[in-house]
DNA sequence: GAGAGCATTTGAACACGTTCAACTGAACAG
DNA sequence: CTGTTCAGTTGAACGTGTTCAAATGCTCTC
């Protein structure tokens, strides 16, 4: 049946992808450990890149789990950012010897597996809902002028924070920990900051540049 | 003789890339249209990552040209900053059709053409050096805290910019001129506020992170 | 049951980046 | 002049992602 087709060929690439990388992970490969011919996988998947990004959905999913138990703890806007960052690294550590090949085929702007595409727009959401419950949930509460262009910006940083991770060569990533250790209290002391005098106005400039940016 | 052969590859290279973009630019078309057989462009270029990194030394020596005049007219932080960077927006304008295809070859970590690469120091250091100027030729001065890090973490904000206006679809890119008009004046007001005390911990710990990551 | 229409499947074919064994020709040694 | 060496050059060959005309099967209609 042609839905079970698509599953086996979904499953046996993201297999094959977690085992081999991206790379070396060929179509040809694919198929035949599916036992399909080559066209077929292309009939159910437009590209290769569109099997990537279904590998992207299972670790973004896997992420949101880890992420919500983390948020489940409660905790102030600092505790809960550097938590969910950190199971973010922890989830992807798996694929950190691969990442570098899969960050490529995810920044590439056409690409299906862009985290800016509509083909991925459930990962993506999935992703943002978990830094609007970050910034929701957090007590004490986050400023009310943030509160709504908080979670993007937060989303955003983890994107960022990804981006760094691909090029950390340190064992265990880290490097990477050590920025998410350092950069979430910075972040959370700014948000604090964020409502005195001398700030305000500083504050006030950064969402109004979002806004403008945003149009 | 060999050094009119690999000149002769690189230019050829060079006008296909600005014609036609990264993809529609084959190796074949270029070693044609240079008249030498295919394998020959490899025997002087060890991929076509590495033509492209080519082009990117021609785009970083123009912006690097633009900006010196730009910094040649002093200013503070902030115009200069502003200054510098438009003109990055300038000097990448007539690529932007192409810019995604470009950039991506660009942040693939083990590619040639890769900012952080051995092989792209030229241009990078060539970068690097105008931030260095814009920050130690500002008037009023950079505080001396922040003086010896500020130069590549702008650097590394010009990255940002970059990706940014990879993705960015308006026309003529305004919306990355918006972002730069934006955020040029709150580095630049963020820089002066960290001498303040309520910052001056706050600007202590993003030194700090900074150097930690390095390490 | 026969046939029509459509979803599914096949594998050969295409153009690509890259590799490589073989060839060329100039420079030099004896 | 002959032989040797080797940087420079050639074009066929490899494996890749992707496309496509053709074959196959499934489902509904009459």
């Amino acid at each position: 049946m042609s839905d079970d087709t698509k599953a086996l060929v979904r499953s046996t690439a993201l297999r094959l992808f977690r085992e081999r990388g991206y790379a070396a992970t060929t179509m040809r490969a694919i198929a035949q450990e599916a036992g399909v011919a080559t066209g077929n996988a292309y009939y159910h998947f437009a590209s290769k890149d569109h099997l990537v990004q279904e590998l992207y959905l299972d670790v973004t999913s896997e992420h949101a789990v880890a992420a919500r138990a983390v948020l489940a703890q409660g905790g102030d806007l600092t505790a809960r950012l550097r938590g969910v960052m950190l199971a973010g690294v922890d989830a992807f550590a798996e694929y950190h010897a691969f990442g570098a090949e899969f960050v490529t085929v995810a920044i590439r702007p056409g690409s299906a597996a862009s985290p800016f595409s509509a083909e991925s727009s459930r990962s993506r959401e999935l992703s943002q809902d978990v830094f609007r419950e970050l910034v929701e949930g957090a007590s004490p509460a986050v400023p009310t002028a943030l509160r709504e262009e908080l979670p993007d910006l937060l989303w955003l940083a983890q994107l960022g924070v990804t981006l760094f991770w691909v090029y950390d060569g340190s064992p265990g990533q880290r490097r990477t920990r050590t920025l998410v250790e350092g950069a979430a209290p910075l972040i959370g002391r700014l948000v604090r900051l964020s409502r005195l005098p001398v700030l305000r106005g500083a504050a006030d400039d950064v969402l109004a540049l979002v806004r403008a940016v945003r149009s």
